[in-house]
DNA sequence: AAAGTTTTTCAAAGCGCTTTGATAAAGTTG
DNA sequence: CAACTTTATCAAAGCGCTTTGAAAAACTTT
C-alpha cells in the first residue's frame, strides 16, 4: 500500500494524509487519528527512497571502514561501536550504511558517495595520523564524526575519541611505581593515530621518570594474538628483557600471556602486563577479577555518543564542529605486580 | 551535477544520455563516447534515490544481524563475512545496509524493511534452529540467503553453511582415536543452529565409539573466554575431569587454555583441546605451528559466496534457492595428544 | 447576514532518474 | 525517387513521496 492508495482509501488528498502522518499542525485531530489508524490498519510505510527523494535527506549515514588489501581485517572493534551506534540511529529513523574501502581508493569513493546521494552523514573509523579524509569530506560538505583523531590536521572538525595518550600515560606511571624500568610497548600500526598518542603517552611517561626509552622495546604492528606473541618471545630473548609489558588490545596481551607461559615466566609476579581494554562484548576482561590489569574504555559507550553527534551535526549543519574526549578507567587486574629485583 | 544540467550542457535529451550511460544499443557509438567524456569531466555519478526510485531496485542489501540486549555484542565473525561479501557487492555496485535488530522484534523489523523499500535482498545472519525469520522473508517476497542453517524449517531457501556436524564429528572421532574417552564440549548458544549441529556431530561419534555422553562434559554459551574458562575450570574440577576440550571458537579455546594454566596442566599433554576456526583476521591460530589443533572455515569465504549467491538470486528472482555447504579442514596444531594413561 | 479570519483540505509541481511511445533522420529496396 | 525499414533522438509520463500556493469550509466580527 503506499500514500496514494491509502488517501484514496480514506477519502483524502495525498497532502492531508502526508501531513497528518508526518504531524504538521494544520491538520484537523480526528482526521489524523483517522489517518493514524488507517495507515497502521494496512500497514503503511512511506517509501524512503521516494521520501528521501523528495525531501532531500537521505535518512540513513555511513560507516566507512578502511581496508588494507594487505591485511584484509576489520577492526574488531568496530561491531561493538556499531551496537552502540545503532540504537541511536534507529531512534532517529535512519539507516546504516556500510562500506568498506580499499587503501588509496578513499578519495574516489567518498567523491562517489556524495554524489550518489544515499547518505546524510559519516562516521570516519581508523583515522589515521595525516588522514586526508577529513579535508576531503570538509569539502565535499558533508557531516561527519571522526572515530578518533588525526594529529596532524588543523581544521576543526567533529571527533569522538579516547583519550589514549593519557591512558598509557597513567598505565606507564603505575609500572613506573611499581618499580618497573624496563618496560615494552606492544602497540598498533603506529600510523594510526591511536597508537601514535599511546607511545607519546608512554614515552612522556618514561620521560617524567628520567627512564632512557629502548628501542627494542617498542614495535607496533596489526593487533593480533601472534603479534603479541611474536613480538613478546623476540623482547624475552632479549639479554636484558623487559619486566613489564604494556599491551594495544586484549587480543594483543593474549599473546603476551601465551609468550610468559612459553617461557615459564608467571604473569603478576615475574612479568606485568597492562593492556588496553576496548570493553568488546565478546572479549571480556574476565569476569568478577579481570585477567590483566587495563585502561578500559567502552567502544560501544564512543559509538552512542558519535551517533548522537552526527545526528546533531545533520540536523544544524552550521553549528560549529563538537569533540569529545572519553577519560579511560584504570582497572586492577591480576597480571601487574611489583618489579622482580 | 544532474541528469538534466549533463544533457544541457551536451545538447541532447536526458533520455539519451541516460541511455548512452547505462549502455543501450539504440545509441550511436559516437555519442555515447561523447556523453562518457562529459559524464567523466562533471564528476557525474547518478543519485542513487532517484534511480532506484524510478527503476523500483534499490541498489543495496540487506544485513541483519540480531542482538540481544541480555547480551549485547556483535558476534566477532560478522565483520569477517562482510570483508568477504563487500567485494562481490562492491563490484556489482550495490551498497550494504546494517541494521541490528533486538530479540523479539524481528518480524515487525523485516515488515518495515520490505516496506521502507530500501533493499533488494537480505543477509540473515545467525539463524536459531526455529527461525521464523525465514517463512517470514519468503512471504514476504523479499530474496534472501541465510549464513548458516536453520534446522525446523522445511520450506526451501538459500544458505551458505559449514559442515559443522561433519566438522565436529571428525574432531570428535580424531580425539577418540588419540584414546580419549572423557570428551567435554564447550559449544556456543544451544538454540543457535550452527552450535546444535556441532553437539550432533559431537554425540554421534560418541556414539559410534560406544561411548556414553557425559552431561556434565557438555555446556552451551556465549563464545567469550569467560565462558570458555570458567566452564573448564568447573570441569577440570569434576572428580572425573574430562582429558579433552571441544570448543567452539578459538576465543573459548584461549579462556579453556588459561584454565589449564591456573590447574598447572599441559596443553596437549595433560589434556587436549581441538576448536573450531573462523580463521578471523584479528584472531589468527598462530602463526605458522596453529596453537590449537582445529576445525577451520574461512568465514571471508563464506562473506564471498553468500554474497554472490544473493546478487544471483536478486538477478534471478525465479530460480529454486541454492545451497551451498563448506567443508572445513581440520589443521593439526599443538594442542592434541594422546590421553594420558 | 455580509465581510473578514482562521482552520482544514486539496490540486499540482517537483525531487532526479528510467522508460514508453512517438518522431525525425538515415539507409534500403524495387 | 517513392515507399519501406532501420537507426538515433526526443518529449512526456511515471516511480512515491513532500511541499507550495490556492480554495473551500468553518468560525468571528461588525
Amino acid at each position: 500500500m503506499n500514500l496514494k492508495e491509502l488517501a484514496e482509501h480514506l477519502n483524502l488528498s495525498q497532502t492531508t494524509v502526508s501531513r497528518a502522518l508526518n504531524g504538521y499542525p494544520e491538520v484537523k485531530e480526528a482526521t489524523r487519528l483517522r489517518v493514524e489508524a488507517a495507515a497502521r490498519a494496512n500497514n503503511y510505510t512511506p517509501n524512503v527512497r521516494a521520501k528521501s527523494l523528495a525531501t532531500g535527506r537521505a535518512m540513513s549515514v555511513g560507516h566507512v571502514i578502511p581496508l588494507s588489501k594487505k591485511h584484509e581485517m576489520v577492526n574488531p572493534v568496530f561491531g561493538d561501536f556499531i551496537t552502540g551506534a545503532s540504537e541511536s540511529f534507529l531512534a532517529a529513523g535512519y539507516d546504516l550504511m556500510l562500506s568498506l574501502v580499499e587503501d588509496g581508493k578513499e578519495e574516489e569513493h567518498y567523491r562517489t558517495i556524495k554524489a550518489r546521494g544515499n547518505v546524510d552523514g559519516i562516521i570516519v573509523h581508523g583515522p589515521k595520523m595525516h588522514d586526508s579524509r577529513i579535508e576531503l569530506l570538509h569539502e565535499l560538505e558533508l557531516p561527519f564524526v571522526v572515530h578518533g583523531r588525526a594529529t596532524d590536521v588543523t581544521t576543526p572538525y567533529s571527533w569522538i575519541d579516547m583519550n589514549n595518550f593519557r591512558a598509557f600515560c597513567r598505565a606507564t606511571e603505575f609500572l613506573i611505581t611499581l618499580g618497573h624500568k624496563s618496560i615494552a610497548l606492544i602497540n598498533g600500526l603506529e600510523f594510526m593515530d591511536f597508537a601514535h598518542r599511546r607511545k607519546l603517552g608512554y614515552l612522556t611517561a618514561l620521560e617524567a621518570a628520567s627512564i632512557k626509552p629502548n628501542h627494542d622495546y617498542i614495535v607496533g604492528g596489526e593487533m593480533t594474538e601472534e603479534h603479541g606473541y611474536s613480538n613478546a618471545m623476540k623482547m624475552l630473548d632479549l639479554p636484558e628483557p623487559p619486566t613489564a609489558f604494556l599491551t594495544s588490545s586484549l587480543v594483543v596481551a593474549l599473546g603476551v600471556r601465551r609468550a610468559l607461559q612459553d617461557r615459564n615466566l608467571v604473569m603478576g609476579r615475574d612479568v606485568s602486563i597492562i593492556t588496553h581494554d576496548d570493553d568488546l562484548g565478546y572479549l571480556r576482561n574476565g569476569g568478577d577479577v579481570p585477567i590483566f590489569t587495563a585502561t578500559r574504555s567502552s567502544v560501544r559507550e564512543a559509538g552512542r555518543q558519535g551517533a548522537d553527534m552526527l545526528l546533531d551535526m545533520i540536523a544544524n549543519p552550521s553549528d560549529t564542529p563538537k569533540q569529545h574526549l572519553l577519560e579511560a578507567d584504570m582497572i586492577l587486574g591480576g597480571s601487574t605486580g611489583p618489579a622482580p629485583i
